[in-house]
Formats: C-alpha cells, sequence, structure tokens
DNA sequence: TGTAATCAGTCGGATCTTCG
DNA sequence: CGAAGATCCGACTGATTACA
C-alpha cells in the first residue's frame, strides 16, 4: 500500500493522524484534570476517520441510505457511518480492538459532559491499548510511513501521584462500575489480551558500562516467535508475581467458603444460588467445557491438582453487590 | 380496563458425582 | 462411607403480553 493514496483517503488519514496526536498530547499533559475525556473524544474521532479512510480505500460505501435508496443527509451532507457501525464492518465480534474501541464508545457517552479524574487511573491500560491498536492497525492498513511521530517517549511519572488515592464521587463510582461490568462481561481471553488493555511492569534498567544504561526507559515488543527472549522476560515477570502475591494476601476460598462469609455478612443462600451465580456472571467454566482453566482471574481460579474452583473475596463482594444489595 | 396466559428469574430440596 | 459441590427439577413470584 506504498503508492500514492487518493486526494480524500490522504485527507482523512491526516486527520486521524491528527486528532490522535492530540489525543496522546492532551493524555501526558501533567497539567490536564480531564485528562481520560478529552483522550476519549479525540480518539474516538482518530478512530472514526482512520476507518473512514480505510472504507474510502477498500472503496466500501460507508453512508448510511434511506429506505428510498437516496442518501441520508444532515444539513446536507452525506451522514457517515459512525464508528460503531465502521467497527462492525471491519472487526470480528470477539476481536479484543472491538472490544476496546467500543468501551471507549460507550464511556464517550458516560464521560463528555462530566469531569471524572478518578476515572484516568482505572483506564491507564485500556487506553494505552486503544493508542497502540491505532497505531499497529495504521501502520498495517496505510504504512511504515504513516508511523505517529517519532518523538513520542515515556511521559515521566511522579510515583506519589499514582499511589495517592483520590476521593471518588458518586459519578466516578458509577461509571467506574460500568467498565468493571464491561470487563465482567468480556471473555477472558479478550480481556487479558495486549489488544484489549496494555499491561506492563516498569522494571529498573541496571547496565553494565555507560552505552547499555543509556536509554533509561525501553519499550520491548512481545514477540512470541523468539521464545529466547520471551524467556527471559517470563522469568522477570514470574519474580515479581512471586512478590506480589503474599503482599496482595489473596484469600481463597471454596464455595462452601463463600456461602458462609455471605452468611456472616447476613445473607442466606444455598449452594445452588450460588451455582446459579458463577453461571450468571460467566465466572468459571461449566464442567462440560474442555478448557477449564479460563476463569475469571478476579473472582475465581481453577485450582488445578483438586480439579476444582476457588473463589476470591472480590467474588462475595461482588455478590453482595449485585445480588444482594439491590 | 381487567383478567388470563406466558415467561424469566429465583429459590430450595433431592439427587448425582467425585474424591479422600 | 461421608462430605463437598454440581446439577436437576418443581414451586413460586413478578413483569409483560394477549385477549375479551
Amino acid at each position: 500500500m506504498n503508492r500514492r493514496l487518493p486526494r480524500n483517503v490522504k485527507e482523512l488519514l491526516d486527520k486521524s493522524i491528527d486528532s490522535a496526536t492530540q489525543a496522546i498530547s492532551t493524555y501526558n499533559d501533567p497539567r490536564s484534570s480531564f485528562r481520560t475525556g478529552n483522550f476519549t473524544v479525540l480518539m474516538i474521532i482518530a478512530w472514526t476517520a482512520i476507518t473512514h479512510a480505510y472504507l474510502e480505500y477498500k472503496k466500501v460505501n460507508y453512508f448510511y441510505k434511506e429506505k428510498n435508496g437516496r442518501y441520508k443527509r444532515i444539513d446536507g451532507d452525506k451522514m457517515a457511518w459512525e464508528l460503531s457501525r465502521s467497527v462492525k464492518e471491519i472487526f470480528d465480534t470477539g476481536d479484543p480492538i472491538r472490544k476496546n474501541i467500543e468501551l471507549f464508545i460507550k464511556l464517550r457517552n458516560k464521560i463528555e459532559h462530566r469531569n471524572l479524574p478518578a476515572l484516568d487511573k482505572e483506564l491507564i491500560g485500556e487506553s494505552q491499548a486503544l493508542v497502540l491498536n491505532f497505531e499497529d492497525w495504521l501502520i498495517e492498513k496505510f504504512g511504515e510511513q504513516y508511523a505517529l511521530i517519532d518523538t513520542l517517549f515515556v511521559p515521566i511519572q511522579l510515583s506519589r501521584s499514582l499511589k495517592r488515592t483520590l476521593p471518588v464521587s458518586k459519578d466516578e463510582t458509577s461509571v467506574i462500575n460500568f467498565v468493571k461490568d464491561y470487563r465482567g462481561l468480556l471473555e477472558a481471553e479478550v480481556e487479558n489480551s495486549q489488544q484489549y488493555s496494555f499491561k506492563a511492569y516498569l522494571i529498573p534498567k541496571i547496565g553494565n558500562h555507560r552505552s547499555s544504561s543509556d536509554l533509561a526507559i525501553e519499550f520491548v515488543k512481545y514477540d512470541s516467535d523468539n521464545p529466547q527472549e520471551m524467556e527471559k522476560y517470563d522469568e522477570a515477570i514470574i519474580a515479581i508475581k512471586e512478590k506480589q502475591v503474599p503482599v496482595a494476601n489473596i484469600n481463597f476460598l471454596k464455595p462452601s467458603m463463600v456461602l458462609e462469609k455471605l452468611k456472616e455478612e447476613g445473607y442466606i443462600k444455598t449452594m445452588s444460588w450460588h451455582t446459579d451465580m458463577w453461571h450468571k456472571y460467566k465466572v468459571r467454566p461449566t464442567n462440560d467445557t474442555k478448557n477449564r482453566s479460563s476463569c475469571k482471574s478476579e473472582y475465581c481460579v481453577y485450582d488445578k491438582p483438586h480439579n476444582d474452583y476457588l473463589y476470591t473475596d472480590a467474588w462475595v463482594q461482588y455478590l453482595i453487590e449485585k445480588e444482594l444489595n439491590k
């Protein structure tokens, strides 16, 4: 796709790239107080424009028509597909990229007119993925020369600002819960993919000599085709995980213990009720499915040696919140 | 507008399966 | 064999729809 692009494709592409870079710069501006909101709106514009550019290039008609075959018009202009429609055309239903975009479409409607700073922290992974997917897709469809800008750096973080918890308003809680519910409905595979939400550890880099530590932060593409490299990262990740477990003090509960816990809180429920609930919220696979380990890790883990499932305190809280406190 | 029919969700007990 | 957990099934309830 290296030959010159048709003019209208190029125009859409420019608009798209411009919006995306604006989005990133708003997000990274330390003074920004409407971070996720502005970022979301601009990135939606960016994605809308790039999908239009792609459809235009592929000669797909992306305008709405009236029943009589004429174009729908708004103030005289042809009415183009909104992002949710374009995304349906381009990506499969289960595609993490699509799920990621759809989250932000829904989010935009919720946050456009509100200032919800507590949301920023909640959505770091998804926001990062939205941008990375954008750039990957841009390069894949239109070529390397359109890569966003080669001067983007990882912003410097003030570690305290991440640790400090801001007071969370009622409005924010409701949107945060919306995000959590959305995640809850995803297949484990999608939720854990880097395309849906980008997760990374920031590991201090210790160089033996000047040149190797020149670049303080380095992005390494997780390349599953290079097993030797990957092994190194897996080791690092395992080292981090092992340290995390005792700190997080994760309590795993057997089903009967879940019921005990609920009883302590004053809710008396039966085992069959609990079975219904994990069915309802798709927390773990049923016994007849092959892949037994695909649980929603927030609420449930598969205990291989015992061939059964354990549930978390978060699951108990979730049940109280969703089912018992209505 | 009122009543009957239908449906989805919930609940709890009986029963089945697995494992130590 | 017994405990734990999953599954099945019938009863109940409240909301919605159909119909006289």
